[in-house]
DNA sequence: CCATTAAATTCAA
DNA sequence: TTGAATTTAATGG
């Protein structure tokens, strides 16, 4: 919750020389992004593990896309309690809500390990997706992908059970950050896996307990291990199917 | 929700 | 690399 914001890091770069995926986004589109022939391209930001670098309430003025590292993205509700709206990896963006026609962030976002983004002024953008017709429609297939994610969301909290949506919130790790070791590649608190099923921490707490006894998951610390994924898929499914990344 | 104990992580020597 | 200090997990009221 308290995150100090301290000292943030700015340093220049021309091209995206870590990514090198076809279905990155950025990597897909460098040669727009990254052109040289104009001012004001890109600048890096580097944030350390727990840094937000979006502040909720913040005046918007361009987009983050992560180059590496992950990230969570959340929303403050009306008694303090967050709401992680997703987590976040390499090749995503950040803030695009915001971008157009909002004035002011309605998310934040906290570094989850050491991060470093590319950051694209607004102006930049615009001239790049007016220029672009292909830069923009992977943007807008960025943008229906979100919105499918954001709506199936409101779903499993509305509908499904604490269990399932823990369950659920599992499953989403295991998808979007695999597995490593046996463990899920992406360390998190229980606290956070709560705030992403929007449940407390006790009862996820509680729900972990119930799956390690089922052998459904084992569990060392932050170290989660799925033991049996086609039941977890098979609880689930019984109310709810869908895909992301 | 809070208090207690156990466990895990961090950090600095 | 170790272990003391701090943070996080687990359980029961």
């Amino acid at each position: 919750m308290e995150h100090k914001n301290s000292d943030i890091n700015f340093t220049m770069d021309t091209s995206c020389k870590i990514c090198k995926r076809s279905d990155c986004l950025v990597h897909r589109n460098s040669a727009i992004l990254f052109n040289t022939s104009k001012p004001q391209t890109s600048t890096i930001l580097k944030c350390k593990k727990g840094q937000q670098f979006i502040i909720e309430g913040a005046p918007v003025n361009g987009l983050f896309f992560i180059k590496s590292g992950t990230v969570k993205v959340f929303r403050t509700g009306i008694n303090g309690r967050e709401q992680i709206v997703r987590f976040a990896k390499p090749c995503e963006i950040i803030g695009h809500r915001g971008f157009g026609t909002q004035e002011y962030y309605s998310i934040g976002a906290i570094a989850l390990q050491d991060t470093q983004l590319h950051y694209f002024s607004k102006e930049h953008l615009r001239e790049s997706l007016m220029e672009n017709p292909k830069f923009t429609y992977d943007m807008m297939l960025f943008y229906a992908n979100e919105l499918n994610r954001s709506e199936n969301k409101v779903k499993s909290i509305s509908q499904m059970t604490v269990r399932e949506r823990v369950i659920d919130t599992l499953l989403y790790i295991n998808r979007k950050f695999g597995d490593l070791n046996g463990f899920l590649n992406l360390p998190l608190s229980r606290k956070e896996y709560a705030d992403y099923a929007g449940t407390t921490e006790e009862q996820v707490i509680r729900v972990f307990s119930a799956l390690k006894k089922e052998e459904l998951i084992t569990a060392k610390g932050k170290k989660i291990g799925i033991k049996d994924l086609q039941r977890l898929k098979k609880e689930i499914n019984d109310h709810n199917y869908f895909l992301d990344t």
